[in-house]
DNA sequence: GGGCTCGCGTTTACGGCGTAAACGAGGGGG
DNA sequence: CCCCCTCGTTTACGCCGTAAACGCGAGCCC
């Protein structure tokens, strides 16, 4: 067992966690900040929606309530939207939106591709990190066309990251493969992140002398010997070390100008 | 790339595919198939809630019209399950325990690691494919401890995969690794192929003469111009291809005995 | 055999949910 | 001045999860 103690050198907290950035990823700068009463409208409500999430959680959202956090009854929410369920499908659009806030993060390939690819992973890690409780939603809310895969669910977005592969070089095989593999890759070491934050935060009560004696763990000697190997969190460093993985695999198949399948 | 050869030499239809398998992914061989009235029983319910949840989707899944299903009051139902939630859990772990009743899935690594996992992989993707609309509960659902990842939610097979890769020669460390980079692998690429699954077959009304006029795409030219790619389905190949990558990415892990993010 | 108990499904009831529909209040233009 | 348009409220309905009381048939003890 050599690698805890400062093996890691300077990994400071987490570069995408929120408080290691400014608010940056703040919800909603619209107008004066007030909480009180204010004249209703479609990005309010939205907001306070995700707001309400973050800090209730998902299943606490009803109609009253986000009426109620408002200053307003329940009704009063469907002048401006259709329902509970497009209620959340605005959610979904106003949070993987708080990307256009994000300063590191660009829609057109400057830096190239992989440069690209990066900053985009890393502004969705710091969205998925700021909303955990939304994200879940963004993960497994059916899309507008097969094609708009989650986490990345604008048509914008996809364009961009298309047209950054395309215009490095990819063919459009190669591209449509890679933007599979992207979002597959994103989507599924987010959402065990956020899920995994999500449980030990969780069971807040009953903090007895003897911690997690919950389960029977003696049929599992393997689980209890890596106990503390399992239950460390190195999200950061394993969202990077695929991450770069990915965009070393994508190159290969960017240099042969193939699908990466045949 | 040596380790594919003969290993999917056929690759008609979809080796993982329902239709492909003679229903060995079947929900429970609960003794008679009687539908009509039978003794109510923890099993026969969450049987029933799977059925129900594949006919129907998960949302129109309700106490009342699950005891409907078996010709029963909803409360009948509260004797042998505490609620709705638990049942919810019982249906994840009534889905992921069919992995015990496949016959290409192995609990030991008899066949080296690689083919461990590989097996393992395709009977989870079985799985998905069997019960699309079940296994966003397998992705979201909170797990019992932040070590239990998704959508591998059972200590059972968490403790096989970590024995399986310390006794082919994995560190600790690389092991624990391992898991999660598989557990990540896993979930994004099955979530994104039955999420998308879904999406073709639920916008079924409205088969107008002019195909998807629901968005205007002229701003997004490249995706115009991808749509076609874009709209195949190469799930099968992808996942294989991926599957492939990650287990050659493990295997230069394992034989340099080190964590692979230093 | 008679009555008692107990396992199990039903009935009733309650508060909360999403939302349709009718209803005001308040203000700006004819 | 009055009308009507905007926008939030009130009321109401059917469905939800589930607590609690109930009923009923089978088995058991004496």
């Amino acid at each position: 067992m050599e690698r805890n103690e400062d093996t890691v050198p300077m990994r400071r907290p987490d570069p995408d966690s929120p408080e290691a950035r400014g608010g940056a990823a703040a919800v909603l700068p619209a107008g004066p900040p007030v909480t009180g009463r204010a004249p209703l409208d479609r990005r309010r409500i939205l907001g306070a929606a995700i707001e309400f999430i973050d800090r209730n959680g998902l299943s606490a959202l009803t109609m009253r309530r986000l009426g109620a956090s408002l200053g307003v009854e329940a009704m009063a929410l469907y002048r401006y939207v259709p329902g509970r369920e497009q209620l959340l499908d605005g959610v979904v659009e106003t949070v993987i939106d708080e990307l256009y806030g994000d300063p590191d993060v660009h829609m057109r390939a400057a830096g190239g591709w992989q440069d690209f690819l990066q900053r985009l992973a890393h502004g969705v890690r710091r969205i998925a990190l700021a909303h955990p409780e939304v994200f879940p939603l963004v993960a497994t809310r059916p899309p507008a066309a097969p094609w708009v895969r989650p986490p990345l669910r604008s048509l914008r977005w996809v364009e961009s990251l298309l047209t950054a592969l395309v215009d490095s070089g990819f063919s459009a095989d190669a591209a449509v493969a890679a933007y599979r593999a992207y979002s597959s890759f994103l989507l599924g070491h987010l959402l065990l992140e956020v899920s995994q934050k999500g449980v030990q935060i969780s069971p807040e009560d009953a903090p007895e002398g003897v911690p997690d004696t919950g389960t029977d763990l003696s049929q599992y000697p393997l689980v209890v010997e890596l106990e503390d190997l399992l239950s460390q969190d190195e999200s950061a460093a394993e969202f990077e070390e695929a991450l770069e993985n990915l965009l070393g695999r994508l190159e290969t198949v960017r240099r042969e100008g193939r699908a990466p399948g045949e």
